[in-house]
DNA sequence: CTGCTGACTGGTA
DNA sequence: GTACCAGCCAGCA
């Protein structure tokens, strides 16, 4: 791959600390503005450090998912996403970003019409 | 090549 | 606000 998958990961890593994205943003920062449910099939298999998965959440503000399956802890992974998050200075409720409408990046236009 | 799955999204009830 | 349904995409069997 070196399209659609590449440009997402590199997307990924131009988010700035503090800030988060969701599936969709990235997906269309990538070119493809519904191939959300790809991008989180991608997010899945990024293994890379300097990729910050961990910025990537759902649209409705929650958290989505991290790791998932394998190993033991089946929310674990998804608690230290939690954990990073919050590290980066962004406050989680439960599985919920709070701000997030500010947090989010790239900054949504408030005339937005979609 | 065909089909199923999944860290999703938007709209409707 | 939450719950359910259908649509879209890339990766893999």
């Amino acid at each position: 791959m070196h399209s659609f998958s590449h440009r997402v990961l590199s997307v990924v890593r131009r988010i700035p600390p503090g800030r988060v994205s969701t599936y969709g943003d990235v997906a269309a920062a990538a070119g493809r503005p519904r191939a959300a449910r790809a991008v989180g099939n991608i997010m899945r298999d990024c293994r890379a450090s300097d990729v910050p998965c961990h910025r990537v959440i759902a649209a409705a503000g929650r958290l989505g998912g991290y790791g998932g399956r394998r190993s033991s802890a089946l929310n674990g992974g998804l608690e230290m996403k939690r954990a990073l998050l919050r590290a980066e200075g962004i406050l989680v409720s439960g599985d919920k970003i709070r701000e997030f409408r500010t947090r989010r990046w790239p900054n949504r236009p408030k005339t937005r019409k979609k």
